[in-house]
DNA sequence: CTAGGTTTGTTGCGTCGCCAAGCATACCCA
DNA sequence: TGGGTATGCTTGGCGACGCAACAAACCTAG
């Protein structure tokens, strides 16, 4: 965009020129915050009433938001028309897991549309997710109106991530390594594709949608059944490391001299922190949606033992974290989360006890409330970027476009 | 300044006017990168030649630069006069610390003008370093010319400050709690001071003019008499954690199973390395100068050993901040620094070894380059905000009228 | 030493985006 | 039904930047 060669300092203005600033906020604001009144949008963005009234105008024509009627709403003074986010944009998100592909269609606001998951009961082949994925929207070209576009493709992939060039480096459960995916996927379907790892999409949402609204400061960790995984928000930004490859939350130490852990280190949160543990001592595999029936329900002294010790495990190792970053919330999701229910007391006790003086002792601790919601709404997010960043300039495809191309 | 109720999206133009941003660029671009051609500056910015010829000339009236004549380089075409930060310009920081409290004053761009330790025998007090101050720019203001203005007031402290209000919310080392420093040094100067955590400052300096230019994720550990502090960059900027309270990487986790931490935690990474330890074994105190030569050629089975072992200790330590954060580089200062040249090989491999899949491999290991100049530089920066955001609002105090009201 | 090429400084003008002011409009309340 | 109030809408002005044209200062080549 511009030729400016060091890519540092905050750019002079001309870079990212007034205007498309100032609509950017305009629709972030729609989009974190659901539809509000002109009136409302003047006040928060500071800017004059006839200035609104023209970015408001503009967002119209390119058919990012619609102006409904005002409506008298009891105060005093004329009523301001409501400004919401065009319901017929779109993104398409896409997440190869190991049970399968979910693939979905969510709109601005974190409004999931339709949600799918394509069970696969061997290793999902990056062709596959191709096939699923157009299979997936010429279904969906059906169902919605005609009028409906899509702003691109989020995808979120369980490994390591590279950013620069939307890449999958390492995918270790889906046996991937360096499959350039997102390619893929714009080839299948002519739509912008980007990519990020799963749980980092996840924290995002949950930032932005969830528990952490209004939170500029959460940590995010999730147990899955391959290991612990989890996301930083510091500041109100994703922390995304060197060369975007995220954050690896289940390998922080917590002992240098426990169990070897499966990523070849010794004593990682995950090697302690672990649902397979407790499925050997059930004797079964439990799923997550069964989980916190079990723990509520099911107690054997060897469960108990175990799931405290999980519960210490896990403490330690938000305690340590929280030296790092001194979040104001963590969030707990997966088998994680149901740990958390299970031994909220145990768990606030201990990561209390072990605080650094004031840095922890104030940290909330919460379950993520998007669930299954969580990663399609922050893979969204990835393919909104464009949209919310520079309105003026979003290319948005008719959903039919696309069902067609893919077929 | 603006009226906004809730700040959390990137702020409209208007509360961040178009001038200031471009004016806050050159401001920035010669504070860290130095003097500067016009025309660098115009390709930099990716603004137009008559814009920033105005920009310029503005920054001169508000003798922000200089600009000197054009000196032809051997290029073709007409030369460009080079533009400088003006070099009256001085920050006054002060660092309290154990060992006494350290003043100096600071150019833009790193330039250390004066610098001075004051032994204090005994905890300082908070009056003291007002007295010490009062004393330091008295006597600064014989030796420098009558131009010199002064930006403001950096503090550097060592040990957790309350960002929102400018207070040691709690220094161990000087048995301070919720010291309203800032407040005090304000008094006694009458320039606007900010304060900050002394190795905040640090990582900030050193990413800024020291061994971390041009690295966006860092991560810094320092090894002093009074432990192992720390700091991050990421993404170009300092994570603060929730209130503003910094980090402290000293006490993340290695060994749940360890030994006990001043801090009532066991096991953290500063228990294990730690500088008092190669103390008891030599039967003295070293100081950090001396450190280097006594590494060096001082060896016995017991030293070398413990060396071995905090070595190890230490790369655990970087291996699992590197799960966490990703970065690129890693700066060891203190005792730490000196740890790193005594035993590279061994840190460099065991980070290797325990390092989590791509994450941590490409890591490079540095010593600080800024040494004694760090803090100053560092809480130096916090005093230029000011004129580095808002270049026509800064207000500069003439030093003379600073020493006149200390007297 | 001079002419042509190149780069930058300088000036004047046009455009874009915002704000302020004033009037119009639509609500509430008495 | 009229006053109070908040917002919509329109017009005019201003600040900041880009563009284009010309001037100035350097280099190189012959």
């Amino acid at each position: 965009m511009a030729d400016d060669a060091q890519g540092d300092e905050s750019r002079p203005a001309v870079a990212d020129p007034v205007r498309q600033r100032n609509l950017s906020f305009v629709m972030r604001r729609l989009h974190t915050q659901g539809p509000l009144t002109r009136s409302e949008l003047t006040s928060a963005s500071g800017l004059n009433r006839s200035t609104m009234l023209g970015m408001v105008a503009e967002l119209q024509d390119l058919e990012l938001v619609i102006e409904d009627a005002a409506v008298a709403d009891g105060t005093a003074g004329r009523p301001s028309p409501l400004v919401r986010p065009h319901p017929d944009i779109l993104a398409l998100t896409v997440n190869p897991d190991v049970a399968g592909v979910t693939c979905a269609l969510v709109g601005l606001n974190g409004r999931v549309v339709a949600r799918e998951l394509v069970p696969v009961d061997h290793k999902v082949t990056p062709d596959e997710v191709g096939t699923i994925t157009g299979a997936f929207v010429a279904s969906m070209a059906k169902e919605l109106p005609a009028s409906t576009r899509l702003a691109g493709v989020g995808i979120a992939a369980p490994g390591l991530v590279d950013e620069r060039d939307n890449s999958v480096a390492l995918a270790p459960y889906l046996e991937w390594e360096d499959v350039p995916l997102a390619e893929l996927i714009e080839q299948a379907t002519g739509l912008p594709a980007t990519m990020a790892n799963d749980t980092s999409v996840g924290v995002v949402a949950e930032s932005l949608f969830g528990i952490g609204v209004g939170c500029d400061n959460l940590l995010y960790l999730n147990g899955s059944t391959s290991g612990v995984g989890g996301g930083v928000i510091s500041d109100g930004s994703l922390i995304r490391g060197a060369h975007g490859l995220g954050t690896e939350l289940g390998h922080v130490l917590l002992n240098r001299n426990g169990k070897h852990c499966v990523c070849g280190r010794v004593g990682c949160l995950e090697t302690e922190v672990n649902i397979r543990r407790v499925w050997d001592i059930l004797g079964r595999r439990v799923g997550l949606n069964e989980l916190d029936h079990v723990y509520a329900n099911e107690s054997t002294p060897e469960l108990d033992a175990d799931l405290d010790d999980q519960a210490d495990a896990l403490a330690a190792g938000i305690a340590s974290l929280a030296c790092v970053f001194s979040p104001e919330l963590v969030v707990l999701g997966g088998h994680v989360g149901a740990l958390l229910d299970a031994r909220r007391e145990r768990i606030e006790a201990e990561v209390k006890r072990q605080s650094f003086g004031p840095l922890s002792t104030g940290v909330r601790l919460e379950r993520n409330h998007l669930r299954e919601r969580m990663v399609p709404i922050g893979a969204a997010e990835l393919a909104f970027a464009r949209v919310l960043q520079q309105p003026s300039f979003a290319t948005l495809t008719p959903l039919a476009d696309v069902a067609g191309r893919a077929a």
